[in-house]
DNA sequence: TTGAAAGCGCTAACAT
DNA sequence: ATGTTAGCGCTTTCAA
């Protein structure tokens, strides 16, 4: 800008003005001064513009895995926000490691990103403290943070899975299964909270045997449902913690000659192509990611006031596995 | 910083060589200035660290949609071999919208960024000459960009969609539609040609009712399948020119009667489980945007030399629908 | 071992 | 209408 300035024979806050598009240029110095831009190929540095300006047009991302079918619309649905107000992602996965979280949030505070969008990892949160004294706004998703009192957007983890249990136990089932996450994570321990809640309304006991929590890779979870399946007291539905805990069971019951009732938690597409089409219990990531944003861009034009708290309602949709009438004892 | 230094009655420069864990501070200086940064909270800025050094240690990556199951595990890849070089990822959606794209990466190049990943979205990406040639390094992926000669890392689309089109041929199929993408969208373009050839090949003619390219929502997809199984010379298999098409098709399929060979383009989760099982041609987009990052990182190492072009190869996923023999006709 | 000064590229505040 | 000065928060250079 410097040379442009030089170049074109003027003082540096006339390039400004240029190229800002401020008023207050003679069309004849403004003509020269865009000569001189083109001859040297000028483009404005935003980070020095932006360094000056305090803030950086930018808010940070932060959550499991950007890959995962459930968490990509949520992001897709925070850009789409933040575009409306001018300002870029910068986001980075967790991959369900708090310290990696931790370090990728600092990281990004340390960029002065304007806010923070974060679907947390681990179960203390107070490292964010200083940083959001200082002005970083910040919104979690889909589970709360730990030991830290902030925004957060959540779907109705406990309420959806109570509802999905509830809606196999309409169908006439008593014995139902349910397979989840581990239980250190928050939307796991509310899922099982709905499903324990459900079971207890309608007055059907809860055999230990029946409740698996731990990591989803698909070994496991075939290798537990096979274990409950033949156990001393076999169930005639399940109930899914999340989507990869879903795509496995249809794995595992796709291969078996008695049918088996499932609702699965998180939707997924296709899940009305298979055989049984799928019943789950859905939420609406993009809603999620939406909602998120736009209380943090709300934060940013100055909104005070006490965290907040929102819940969003899941929806059961009712496709069939999950209507399947319990299989003869 | 500058509070820090008078907090601690030292120089600048020696806070700074503290925050960086430089050598020559004399351990009790160093005590001052560490205590001096507790009481006041100090975090250094990054975004003024890098304007003075010249860089931003972070890469943009445009593409059509974050959350498209193809393109999501691609922008992982990049990520993981950024967060490896110690760089953050700045992303924006361009909604295949040519002149969108061109803002975003010219927003992305505003802001300096070290390095640009781009699936790109127009015909026309002569604007990035000046970036490029002023130092931001740049790797397309997935599809070439349009006049301009850089790095770009593609799938064999027309040695796929020829692999495909063969196996449906093998398979006794003599009359075979393509379902693909606007013709504009080179990957489209690439796969179209790649059928025409296997088609050839075999001494096939190929019916232009056969044929139909353009928006891939599910409505317009359905209705052309429609057309085509029931027109004047109805096919007894079909090639999908991409997920979505594939997904469509599926649909399409599973509510007739008679079944219909089908080969699908992108492979995708729970394929294996529809009835029949879908067969795909299958690319690997997590490889495409390694391959591609770890190019963009070499150059930014200082590789030098022409740009490079390199196709990936993709692999035909037989599963059953694919291998599905005509229907008499 | 330490620090003063200059400067990264820009804008805000105040001249002229 | 235009320019000058200061300064955003840091690092680099060079001197002490």
């Amino acid at each position: 800008m410097k040379d442009v300035a030089a170049h074109a024979r003027v003082g540096l806050k006339t390039v400004s003005r240029v190229v800002n598009g401020e008023e207050g240029v003679a069309p004849d110095t403004r003509l020269r001064v865009c000569a001189s831009i083109d001859a040297l190929g000028f483009r404005r540095n935003d980070g020095a513009r932006l360094l000056r300006q305090g803030r950086t047009a930018s808010i940070g991302v932060v959550l499991e895995d950007l890959a995962d079918p459930f968490y990509a619309p949520l992001v897709r649905a925070v850009e789409e926000e933040a575009r409306a107000h001018g300002a870029l992602l910068i986001n980075g996965s967790s991959a369900e490691d708090p310290e990696r979280e931790r370090e990728l949030v600092l990281a990004l505070c340390a960029r002065r990103v304007d806010g923070l969008v974060v679907v947390p990892a681990g179960d203390d949160h107070r490292y964010l403290r200083p940083e959001m004294d200082a002005g970083v706004a910040t919104v979690f998703v889909d589970r709360s943070p730990g030991l830290l009192d902030a925004d957060v957007v959540l779907s109705d983890n406990a309420g959806g899975a109570r509802e999905g249990t509830a809606h196999l136990i309409a169908h006439g089932h008593r014995r139902i299964a349910f397979l989840g996450d581990r239980p250190d994570i928050q939307t796991a321990a509310e899922r099982l909270r709905g499903y324990r809640a459900a079971m207890a309304d309608a007055g059907l006991p809860v055999d230990p045997a029946w409740v698996s929590l731990g990591p989803t890779e698909p070994a496991r979870v075939r290798a537990e449902a096979e274990r409950i399946l033949t156990g001393h007291a076999p169930v005639t539905a399940f109930l899914a913690g999340n989507n990869r805990v879903t795509v496995s069971l249809v794995r595992v019951l796709a291969g078996r000659p008695r049918p088996t009732a499932l609702v699965g938690f998180d939707d997924f597409e296709l899940a009305d192509l298979l055989s049984p089409p799928v019943t789950v219990v859905a939420q609406d990531p993009a809603l999620l990611g939406g909602t998120a944003a736009g209380m943090l861009f709300r934060r940013l034009a100055g909104a005070a006031g006490a965290p907040r708290r929102v819940t969003l309602p899941t929806r059961l949709l009712a496709r069939g596995s999950g209507e399947l009438p319990p299989a003869q004892g």
